[in-house]
DNA sequence: CATGAATGAGAGTTCATTCAT
DNA sequence: AATGAATGAACTCTCATTCAT
């Protein structure tokens, strides 16, 4: 019974919003238009009305979310002066809007985890675009001599998965602890202190002689 | 007089068998009753009779995953003598089973990128004695001055996270490198060269002075 | 400050135009408002402002087309002096109006072809004074001794029945005698052979004695 | 309520039956699958079930009747011995079975009154297959000087377009009737004398000597 | 042990229609 | 007069699950 908005804008925004939210936490299939619809507090009909369909409602949302996550860690970038500069900037980038958007990890982890089947091509290019972002610091600070030994595909999952691992299973991490105490599940860890650890091991593994290169201010 | 289609145990086995291959390809929404009895040429109403319901089929099958790499995980590490061997039997040991049943790291990717909101007690212990073992590996190489700076669960993501993101995407990072050439998505690389590349890497970002320490045979 | 689009009466004929022919093409249930609003370029909600629903619209369609052809078909039996030219008048005039209005016959056998379950009072009262017309026609031909063995319903499907699938069935025509060559549908009959055709048969089947009676000029 | 049959067959031709009933009377879009269902007194998944879905279940019903109507009149021409003969029974045999079944005609004209443009190739078929036979009927009447000037698809029509009008009105016309006295719409005529006055009409049309040839037994 | 028939609940989607501007 | 937002009811179709054989 709540009244309508008549705010196009708003109604729809309240529509991705609110999908995201529960594609993230329960996958495409098990998310349905009725339980979206009710979350917005609006018909279910508005929801085709907008999006088209469910795909398109969905299409809507990771692109939404992975153009401003591109978008963001572009930004920061902008700032930096040495691939390594730009390599903290996008890992503390990337890490600080996973945190702040927990939706984002769990939906790119659930598009990864069927190969990539039902990815759209609007998906598909911005994932791409992330990695070559990443791909050409690391190219560049190879030619530079700073990093050493680099696969860029690799080292860009070690960054992203470890993130989106450590984000999605924040509260799993909680309650492995509560039951097996000498573990230690990095519960307590805040973004910041995991972002600056992996950093840090970025760095060694990448064999960056710590003193000659200047970091993001 | 109907002549029974040989073995009860047989057909068990096969629905559990392309029920996983189902699940870890489409996730278990996706995936239809129908779907599996037909891959299996058995009734759909046999799924019902074995395995109660839908969900026990799911939870059946991931617990033989899990079961089954941690059996090959636990005994690959008796054959060892230091951390480091041990570090690198875990490492190699998890990316050949998974390169050899990719079924397994979808699931596991699929599973955890809900939070673990479905996740099954049975799983969640399943993925806790797995990260169990890596991290008293790694804290007895810490006791023992070879691993240096280590929090356990982030390395256990940067592991496991990585091989199963290269696992996953293996189609979809050929995809991408057809369509961009100068992109190098290690499309090429195998799993022995992969795991070799990852384990250098830990070590290095684990600070080990290479030539000290004895590795499997 | 909005600008009216022109002329209501415009719009308003606009949309019965354009409905007839969607009803006509695809039957009530599967013209949409929506459809007709877009090939009248107005807005769906004028359709409702202007007709109340849907079912009035269809109801002013049918009441349209039947005035139309009842006003043409009456006014041209006038000009003319005996019961043989005004059957020449009747055939020819309603098969012309069906030619060039096509949808005339469409909606026609698809109301009839219910029994006439859904047909309103209006377009009962429409098709029963098209068949009075002919009746009249066909009674005082008998009566003058020129026509013979009359029983008026079946010489008045005979003479619709035939002209409205002729024309509802053009296409259909024309792809069946693709298919068959050795076939002959009448694909090029264009509609003055075909009524004059019909008008020979009805007048031999009449047993009308040729020379003896003047037909329309 | 009712206690499941557990027999395909009847379940299967229950559904059929009772669609063609439906379809006849509100056509495609009308009729709904909970009705049907509800009609047969079976589960609505039922319908899909065996049918594949509702087109699948239409084309059977159309596919069903029409090959019914072929094989009758092929059958009764077989007992036949010259085209008049043929003709004869041609129109008896359609009318009769129309008159018993009086879904098909129903049928026919919603098919027809789309221009076929939603025909089936299937129902197409059936429908060409019935020209045919009464083409070639016309064609070697015409060829040993039995019938003159003919035009096999208007004379189709005017015996099929007849007989369907005079069967799908019979209600309307007795309505009519009821309404204004002076009308005669051979609201009392039965199928037989309905097809004798036919026979006879398509006899003086194709302007036939009575006297010479033989008809049906 | 195995099957095909049957069901009920619910999903996505469409659409006539109304409301507010 | 005209529009786009919003709704509720209905529809087709799917699917896990059960029943009878």
């Amino acid at each position: 019974m709540v009244k309508p908005t008549r705010d196009a804008e708003a109604t729809k925004a309240s529509i991705m919003q609110n999908a995201m939210m529960l594609f993230a936490k329960n996958g495409y299939d098990a998310t349905t238009a009725k339980e979206i619809a009710k979350k917005c507090g609006v018909n279910k009909a508005m929801i085709f009305y907008y999006y088209k369909n469910k795909a398109g409602l969905y299409s809507a949302v990771m692109s939404h979310a992975l153009e401003a996550i591109h978008e963001e860690v572009i930004t920061s970038k902008k700032c930096c002066i040495s691939p390594l500069a730009d390599l903290e900037a996008f890992i503390k980038t990337y890490a600080k809007y996973c945190d702040k958007h927990p939706y984002l990890p769990s939906l790119i982890l659930r598009e990864l985890s069927d190969s990539g089947a039902h990815l759209s091509e609007m998906m598909f290019e911005s994932l791409r675009k992330l990695f070559t972002l990443l791909s050409s610091i690391l190219k560049e600070g190879e030619a530079q001599g700073i990093f050493h030994n680099v696969t860029p595909m690799i080292i860009h999952f070690m960054i992203v998965g470890t993130i989106n691992l450590l984000v999605t299973t924040k509260s799993l991490r909680t309650n492995a602890v509560a039951i097996n105490e000498g573990l230690d599940t990095c519960s307590d860890c805040d973004i910041d202190e995991i972002s600056d650890y992996i950093f840090t091991k970025i760095k060694l593994l990448l064999e960056v002689k710590n003193e000659e290169n200047p970091t993001c201010p």
